[in-house]
DNA sequence: AAATACTGACTGAATAGTTAGTTACAGTGC
DNA sequence: GCACTGTAACTAACTATTCAGTCAGTATTT
């Protein structure tokens, strides 16, 4: 139920042992709820140990944060060999599906709880700020990438790829706070969306 | 700077007082800093009249909670009598606009918090759920409408309104814990679907 | 021997919650 | 009018617990 994350499966040294109690710590009790103890209580060694490693708690918190959101980055579909409309699949998966890794629930619930505290503390913020702007940026370059290589139509990429990172927002909120079902009739919509509004018309091929 | 939303200006009893002091609080210290004492400091009267009103501190935080989303409820742009299309520019002023009261920004911030919560407190998640539904089916409702009259293109309801959903709280979420300040790039472009994907063509009249 | 990793026992402050008691007041009998 | 009663609103002082953080000292490595 906990590790199901890969990358906190084997921590090579102190510090990721450190993280990973933390995680789990996350996942059992919930930003809101996390204390140095119950981070303790998932970490093998002492409680003066992660005091040895770190000036306190808000320190373990924002290398935690950091941590968290270097993982998310590392996940995020990157251009590879394929066509921009051939890409912009992988990116929709991202933001639909569960059970990748981004998108894994346990995952998704820490960054949310994480993402809300941005809302009181500016250091948070700005973490989130230089996240929100790797990915709108990358969404950025495969719009133009895609009207480049004549598979998308000559929208605005910048305003394009805003929209994407409020779904990206929406999505991993939405999943996590509420029963109502909604993600899969979002993604049909916004399947529709990319057609009308993004996708060059084909028609003289299909 | 706290008292700017209406419905705490004047407290008619001491419950009202109460969620007054709450909403207070939230605003100065956030849902992770918030405690009894803090709520105590910015009420008038004693910290143990808490206790004589709720059993404890969950039941005074989610009666909050419900007083909240009563509140953004009552806010939500309900049916008037123009037509679904200028209906429509209602709710996207409420998604995107600051200064309205559901887009008040302390009330936002708090409503992200909130919402945070309920990634690890189904008792959160399930009042959460309610009020999702009640937006999704009050839009699913003007969409039917639209197509009714004539103005909007004959798409599924149910579809479009789960993207206002999402985009509903990825907005809302956006907005108050990013200083990448996507949101007027993200509305110009949401606008553009909305001529694309909803609204009927008028070609012929316009 | 020197530095680093690590521990268990501790502390003071802050925490949620309790308790014993005090007001304020509406109703009732006289 | 006036004393009495019951109830709800309210308070100050307290308790027990949990919290983040410290410290003196031990093991381990180099």
């Amino acid at each position: 139920m906990n590790d199901s994350v890969s990358f906190f499966e084997e921590p090579e040294d102190t510090r990721e042992e450190i993280l990973k109690a933390t995680y789990e710590a996350f996942c059992e009790h919930g930003y809101s709820d996390i204390t140095i103890q119950k981070i303790s209580d998932k970490f093998p060694k002492s409680k003066s140990l992660l005091y040895h490693h770190y000036d306190g708690k808000d320190e373990l918190l924002l290398d935690f944060l950091e941590f968290m959101l270097s993982q998310a980055e590392e996940q995020f579909p990157l251009r590879t060999g394929e066509g921009a409309d051939e890409h912009i699949e992988l990116v929709l998966d991202t933001m639909f599906l569960s059970g990748g890794i981004l998108t894994d629930e346990d995952f998704s619930r820490a960054m949310v709880e994480l993402r809300a505290e941005a809302a009181h503390d500016e250091r948070y913020r700005e973490y989130f700020t230089r996240t929100d702007r790797f990915t709108s940026r990358h969404v950025e370059y495969l719009i133009r990438s895609g009207i480049e290589q004549g598979v998308f139509q000559e929208v605005d990429p910048e305003e394009t790829a805003a929209m994407f990172q409020v779904m990206f927002v929406g999505t991993a909120t939405q999943k996590v706070t509420s029963n109502e079902s909604v993600l899969e009739a979002c993604r049909s919509e916004f399947e529709r969306y990319i057609r009308n509004c993004l996708l060059r018309d084909d028609t003289d091929a299909d």
